[in-house]
DNA sequence: TTCATTTCTTGATATTTATCAAGGATGTTC
DNA sequence: GAACATCCTTGATAAATATCAAGAAATGAA
């Protein structure tokens, strides 16, 4: 389980767009590299960090009547964390765990509140930041929730094909709401 | 189709905690009244206004093979809008009808932008409001997403159960991503 | 109030998806 | 490469939910 780290080295996403931004960011980003089936956030355990992605995936789950629910996979320029522990304070329901090698920038929660407090331009960055977070969430509900489970599987290939590739049928599978089987047999079309 | 209409006159949420917020909100929010199956929203058109209510009831909702689905109710001391037209200025997947008689404080994008582009403290009450609603989301993703339909409906009946009361139980089916006569069904008991 | 319209309930049946079970494929370890 | 474990596929059956249909209840308008 070793974690390797350093500094802040290379721009990790496009979010980051204004220098002032970025080189603020560097003073609170630490790189570091985490092996397959590393645990970032864990059940009943508050989260002090959250995590953007340079490469590698993640995945968000829990488990329910014994069954392991994928909640939200990360990939590359996405950020992972349970974000209602984050910013509430609150024990985490979920873990977060990395399903490959990932590299990627922790940033300490309190350090990202600290600097954004001091700033107005942090304020704007962190609020358009949730902002697009929110979004993709919207986008996630309307694409998934009013739809049947080809459709889900339809939509989902379309957005994101690569998780295909990448996690396994299971974890799709609990993902798109559905059973293994089920999802085995429409892909089998 | 009368709307009633003059200056911001009483607090319309508990969001608004802070003076300093709130006489520069008067400023922006204008008091409204709307009649009963008002459309507040429209597809195809680019939201520009959000409405915090104060009182009545709103739906968002769309159409799905000439069916009509409800994505979304807001009631007393909640904000009705479009977020991802308002926020990308792209048009509207959705409309938003009263379901009551509503009186709501009706806030242009334009202005808020400018009044939060102004000062830091409206950044940061813009990026907790943001917030807010995306912890609601997620909320309603983990409640809905994963359970089954007598599930989404205990849950629901758990949360807002003054839904219940003022909203029909088409409306509600098709928010609870079930039919009608399902729903039905399941209330029986 | 009465009539018309919409909404809700209930039953019968169809469809979708889950569950259970077994065999096959794939991957890992020694 | 053999043995083991895990993951995936496929089939049979069960359970959940949708669809279709008809009548009852509630609502709204004249």
């Amino acid at each position: 389980m070793k974690i390797k780290k350093s500094a802040y080295q290379e721009n990790p996403s496009l979010l980051f767009q204004n220098p002032e931004i970025e080189s603020a960011f560097k003073e609170i980003a630490v790189y570091k590299e985490y092996p397959k089936n590393y645990l970032l956030c864990k059940t009943g355990v508050v989260c002090n960090h959250f995590y953007i992605i340079i490469s590698g995936m993640t995945r968000m789950f829990y488990y329910k009547e014994g069954k392991d629910i994928t909640v939200h996979f990360c990939i590359e320029q996405e950020t992972a964390s349970v974000f209602e522990s984050l910013v509430k304070r609150e024990k985490s329901k979920f873990n977060i765990e990395t399903l490959e090698p990932v590299k990627a920038y922790e940033v300490s929660f309190k350090d990202f509140e600290d600097l954004v407090s001091k700033n107005c331009k942090f304020e704007r960055f962190g609020r358009l930041f949730v902002q697009q977070l929110h979004i993709n969430l919207i986008e996630r509900i309307n694409d998934l929730h009013f739809h049947n489970a080809t459709e889900r599987y339809e939509s989902l290939f379309d957005k994101k094909p690569e998780l295909f590739q990448r996690a396994s049928l299971g974890q799709l599978a609990s993902y798109l709401n559905i059973t293994p089987e089920t999802l085995s047999r429409i892909r089998g079309k």
